[in-house]
DNA sequence: ATGCGATGGTTCC
DNA sequence: TGGAACCCCTCGCA
């Protein structure tokens, strides 16, 4: 029951918990070779129902096999660890069993009298899914291993008939991948790409560089989830990041303590930043408050390029929210997109308005992602809620013009064109799939391949979005965060993957004991070897080992470093700071959890996770 | 220790 | 088409 308490409804966590106590109380009455003398109210009220008279009120229990452990060696979760064979009829079975087994000895039938009493309180000890309501198993954590209901579809791939543990996409090496039909077309544009495009891919792949080493991090920068990233294009060391509350910040993490948070920029989700290369002194947002801003990182002052709701507030319903952003360096211009599935130009030089609005996606749907082609300037990768990602010739923009349109059948987070030569697209969908098309150029109906990743949407947490690697000569390694965790050495982790999308291999999976929440937000930085990570309300920078070791040996720090900031929240004034100590850490982050976890595992502990256990 | 809240997409009616 | 109910691995604060 570990878990039970946060989700559901507030009467049926009640009633969970009745239940969990009453399970409980029950318990230690048959440990106990007598009857306790001090009952409580309803264990009274049973006593109370069995000796009495008709008018009393009845009480049934209903009890499970599972709540049996302690008269019988049963094991929890024995059945659900099966997989997907737990069949109805085992079940009944099983309940079968157990009323004759239990029924004997808690269950009390109601008095037989014709007397209009009060109605029987009928309290029910099974075993309740959270999952399916049902009865005979349960879902939740086990330690640090989560097990899914048996009942529903597999929690990663969405198949049914199995469950997560033993999908055969579980992320592991060589597995997860789903090449999709390949089509020879052999039309012209298939000459063209091999003949234009494949000559600059290189076609020995160099090794990959994986920033798998935490660097330095800054514990709870923002006051709400961090939702974008963005490194400085000419200040190396420093990162911009956006959050949930409209706060924008800077930390230059080569620095360590030098961080700032501009507050009054944005007063809702800062959904996207960017920078100009025309001036690095300034930078673009834009945000579901309805503004773009364009603001000098000196000062903290904003110029807003764009506010849809200069007319006043009307409505939630009406409240237009800008999302996906991307800045056209050739044509001087910001494109962003609104959750009516319009885009809009704006002038960077002039700071007006320069075209839209424009439907591009079906009306009144989100438009979440927008991207600009590295080579060829005119193309535009929008996608959005309408399940769709569409390219665009922006000179030809009208309702229905698109060059392509690729269905994904369920809301597309983010698109984008491969760095170099902008001739791939690499796309993250809720249905925990990454799509990879090899090549613009030729047949886009189908994806070249698909990927089963779990990266679920869950409206706590920032969308994910599978990114390219902007080093990565062959246009084929990605980073995305996992949502499902795994269990290491008795702490359940969310690894960062990292994936070669030419395989749909599983290159490496970036962890730290010490970080036990989600990392959604991800961006490897355009020219060094450095991954940044924004994990709900932190930021953590991570580096090579070799990198990491050799900062270590120049700066004479310890290899991980720790800031804190405080967002928001009341705190002593100046931020803590915490370097050093990674133990401390883990004692502002779920310390609790992660040694709840370890106990219940036996906790094979790791070298790293000392404050695991 | 534990309840609670923030809050988006989908599905059902 | 619109509104309401529902929802599987959050996270941290009160």
């Amino acid at each position: 029951m570990t878990k039970s308490g946060g989700k559901g409804k507030k009467g049926e966590y009640q009633r969970l918990t009745f239940r969990c106590a009453l399970v409980w109380r029950l318990t230690r009455h048959r440990s106990a070779a007598s009857l306790p003398t001090s009952l409580d109210g309803r264990m009274a009220l049973l006593t109370r129902a069995k000796a009495s008279s008709s008018r009393a009120a009845t009480l049934l229990i209903q009890s499970d096999s599972d709540s049996e452990n302690y008269s019988s060696a049963s094991s929890d979760f024995d059945d659900e660890q099966g997989g997907g064979d737990y069949s109805e009829e085992e079940e009944e079975e099983e309940e079968e069993g157990v009323s004759g087994l239990g029924a004997s000895e808690v269950r009390e039938e109601p008095p037989k009298t014709t007397n209009k009493g009060p109605p029987p309180i009928n309290i029910s000890l099974k075993k309740v899914c959270k999952v399916c309501k049902g009865t005979g198993h349960e879902a939740g954590f086990r330690g640090a291993t989560y097990i899914d209901c048996p009942k529903k579809p597999c929690f990663l791939c969405k198949m049914p008939g199995h469950t997560t543990m033993f999908c055969p996409h579980r992320v592991a090496m060589e597995h997860g991948v789903v090449p999709a039909p390949r089509r020879n077309t052999g039309t012209s544009l298939d000459y063209v790409f091999q003949r234009q495009i494949k000559p600059n891919i290189p076609m020995i792949k160099p090794a990959f560089v994986i920033p798998n080493q935490l660097s330095c991090g800054i514990i709870r920068f923002h006051s709400r989830q961090v939702t974008c990233l963005e490194f400085h294009p000419t200040k190396s060391g420093v990162i911009l990041s956006g959050d949930k509350k409209g706060q924008v910040g800077i930390w230059d993490y080569s620095k360590l303590h030098e961080k700032t948070v501009y507050k009054s920029i944005h007063s809702s989700i800062v959904n996207n930043i960017r920078f100009s290369s025309s001036n690095d002194g300034t930078v673009y947002a834009s945000s579901s408050d309805g503004t773009v801003s364009c603001t000098d990182l000196e000062t903290g002052e904003p110029f807003f390029l764009l506010n849809l709701l200069s007319n006043g507030w009307n409505g939630r319903a009406l409240w237009p929210m800008l999302y996906g952003m991307d800045i056209n360096q050739e044509k001087g211009l910001v494109l962003v997109a609104d959750n009516f599935g319009r885009l809009y130009f704006l002038d960077v030089r002039s700071k007006t308005k320069a075209g839209g609005p424009f439907l591009i996606h079906r009306k009144g749907t989100k438009i979440l992602g927008l991207h600009c082609n590295p080579v060829e300037p005119g193309l535009l990768l929008s996608c959005g809620n309408d399940h769709f990602a569409r390219i665009w010739d922006i000179r030809h923009l009208e309702a229905g013009s698109s060059l392509y349109n690729l269905d994904h059948g369920c809301v597309v987070n983010s698109a984008y064109f491969s760095p170099r030569t902008g001739s791939k697209i690499l796309t993250t969908s809720i249905d925990n799939r990454i799509r990879v098309w090899d090549s613009i150029f030729t047949n886009m109906e189908t994806p070249s391949r698909e990927i089963v990743h779990s990266h679920d949407f869950n409206f706590h947490l920032t969308p994910f979005r599978a990114e390219w690697d902007p080093k990565d000569h062959s246009e084929s390694l990605a980073v995305i965060g996992r949502y499902i965790s795994e269990n290491y050495n008795g702490v359940a982790l969310h690894p960062i993957d990292f994936i070669d999308t030419t395989s749909g291999k599983l290159v490496a999976e970036v962890i730290e004991p010490d970080i036990t929440t989600i990392s959604p937000v991800n961006k490897l930085h355009p020219q060094d070897d450095v991954l940044a990570t924004g994990s709900w309300r932190s930021l953590f920078i991570w580096r090579p080992k070799e990198d990491a070791e050799c900062m270590q040996e120049q700066l004479g720090r310890k290899s991980k470093e720790f800031i804190i900031g405080m967002g928001d929240k009341k705190s002593s004034g100046k931020d803590c700071i915490d370097s050093d100590d990674d133990s401390d850490f883990g004692s502002k982050g779920k310390k609790s959890k992660a040694k709840k976890y370890g106990k219940s595992d036996g906790c094979g502990k790791s070298k790293k996770s000392k404050g695991a256990c």
